[in-house]
RNA sequence: GGAGAGAUGGCCGAGCGGUUUAAGGCGGCGGUCUUGAAAACCGUUGAUGCUUAAAACAUCCGGGGGUUCGAAUCCCUCUCUCUCCGCCA
């Protein structure tokens, strides 16, 4: 969520932020919606205060006759206070719900642009693999080796949902493994466990909610929802908490499974294993002070990086333009992957600041000393990696001739002798 | 799943219809004393909204609703926690 006192004072900057965005956003309505809300609001802070008083004064009254007269009046000023609030009430639940639609601002840096055309590669890393034959796909060699089964992934669950085998499930298995250890054993971020389903507040807090319901699974007999990223329990961990400064930055590395509908995507991405509803992620997440954020989102992008360098894996840094921006960030790069066999640059990462938006959410803030006012701090988080594409890019750049995965060196302690898949 | 108990400011904890504008303690902060520190003593110390700021005012005793002139206090409901029993990887 946005700080309303931008709308309220600075109406015209906040809309030419969003016209960045290419999105429509009700700003003159949030206007009005916020003038009336406070209007009503003195009005019936007014009435209170006199329904305050005349009850204090009929507890040391004795005149019976004063007594009742003043009943009178407070009941009187209660069918005002009722009407009034009733009103309040539908104002304050319009404007919230109003506010909850409104995307994040973008930051200053930010190219401006109308979509994914308007990105910008940054830089290129390590070089491209060099084949003396035409390399495959990942689906291709998953098949013909009996490492991805993809018919009895759609029989026992349906479209995409696959099942990994042999040496490919242990090669998911050492990766996440790798890289929760490279995070906490060399990047000073500390390993979470979190729960895979969270109570619906939890949502709203990183912004999933109310916009995204469509792409999120739900039970619900116990209203329970699957966490589409770990970014949701891990930074919710922290929902109505007040930090003090010297414990930022915090930083956590937490593996677990992502369930995403996609039914936005329908129809896209279907083959091989690249979009999934249920996917597999480490992700980190930072909280940090407002004056911090950029440095640390900078420090993360770097974390997520140096997985891949470890793998030694092609890959591009990708700044993304106002038009591509998600919802909750301010600020975003991708990482993406090169995969030869399918010949795509694939995302592995999305590494966003998202200022106090999500903060504001979840109410999460610092203390800059005891006395001071706690203020919202900064949120931070980006995939280090995602699974699925890194194994995708790990199949295709580590491929024999004859349809073998060549085992990276870095990931050779998680493997006995074996030197291929 | 069954039975019972509970949820009050950073923490502990009193309050059970009207000087609660929430007692008291701990912790924090400031001061006195001291060469310094501790102890002791004195003072101070919640959040949110409105406000340029402060003051003032209002709201907040787990969430929501109700009774009443008046609710932390009574009633309903939901959520969560604890204890005992049952079931269980």
């Amino acid at each position: 969520m946005i700080d309303i006192k931008l709308i309220r004072e600075q109406r015209e900057y906040v809309k030419k932020e969003m016209e960045k965005l290419f999105v429509s956003v009700p700003i003159d309505e949030i206007f009005e919606l916020d003038e009336s809300k406070r209007k009503l609001l003195y009005d019936s802070e007014c009435l209170r205060n006199t329904r305050k008083t005349l009850s204090k004064e009929i507890a040391s009254e004795k005149d019976a006759e004063i007594i009742s007269a003043k009943k009178e009046e407070v009941k009187k000023t209660n069918e005002i206070i009722k009407i009034q609030e009733e009103e309040l009430n539908a104002i304050e639940e319009r404007l919230n719900s109003l506010m909850l639609n409104v995307p994040n601002l973008p930051g200053p840096d930010v190219p401006v642009g109308k979509d994914e055309t308007g990105n910008t590669a940054v830089s290129y890393f390590n070089e491209k693999k060099k084949f003396d034959f035409e390399p495959k796909t990942h689906y291709e060699i998953g098949e013909k080796r009996d490492l991805i089964d993809f018919e009895r992934g759609v029989k026992i669950s349906g479209t995409r949902f696959y099942i990994l085998k042999k040496g490919l499930a242990k090669l998911q298995r050492s990766l996440i493994n790798f890289m929760l250890d490279i995070h906490t054993n060399f990047h000073d971020y500390e390993e979470i466990y979190p729960p895979f389903m969270v109570n619906e507040g939890c949502l709203v807090g990183t912004g999933q909610l109310p916009k995204f319901s469509d792409n999120l699974y739900k039970d619900l007999e116990s209203g329970m929802w699957f966490v589409p990223t770990a970014e949701v329990p891990v930074t919710n961990m922290y929902r109505d908490e007040v930090f003090a400064i010297d414990r930022l930055p915090v930083k956590h590395a937490a593996y677990t499974a992502c369930f995403r509908k996609e039914r936005l995507s329908a129809g896209k991405d279907t083959k091989g294993i690249k979009r999934g509803h249920q996917f597999d992620k480490v992700e980190l997440v930072k909280i940090t002070t407002p004056e911090t954020a950029k440095e640390e989102l900078s420090s993360l992008i770097a974390d997520a990086q140096d997985i891949l360098n470890r793998l030694d894996i092609p890959h591009r840094l990708v700044r993304i333009c106002t038009g591509d921006l998600s919802f909750t960030a301010s600020e975003k790069f991708d990482i993406e992957v090169f995969a030869p066999g399918i010949n795509e640059w694939l995302e592995v990462s999305s590494c966003s600041n998202f200022g106090s938006f999500q903060a504001r959410r979840a109410n999460i803030k610092f203390k800059r000393d005891k006395n001071s006012k706690a203020e919202f701090v900064s949120t931070l988080n980006g995939s280090g990696l995602a699974l699925p594409r890194v194994m995708i890019s790990i199949i295709e750049n580590y491929q024999t001739e004859d349809g073998y995965i060549k085992i990276p060196d870095a990931l050779k302690p998680y493997f006995a002798t074996e030197e291929f898949i």
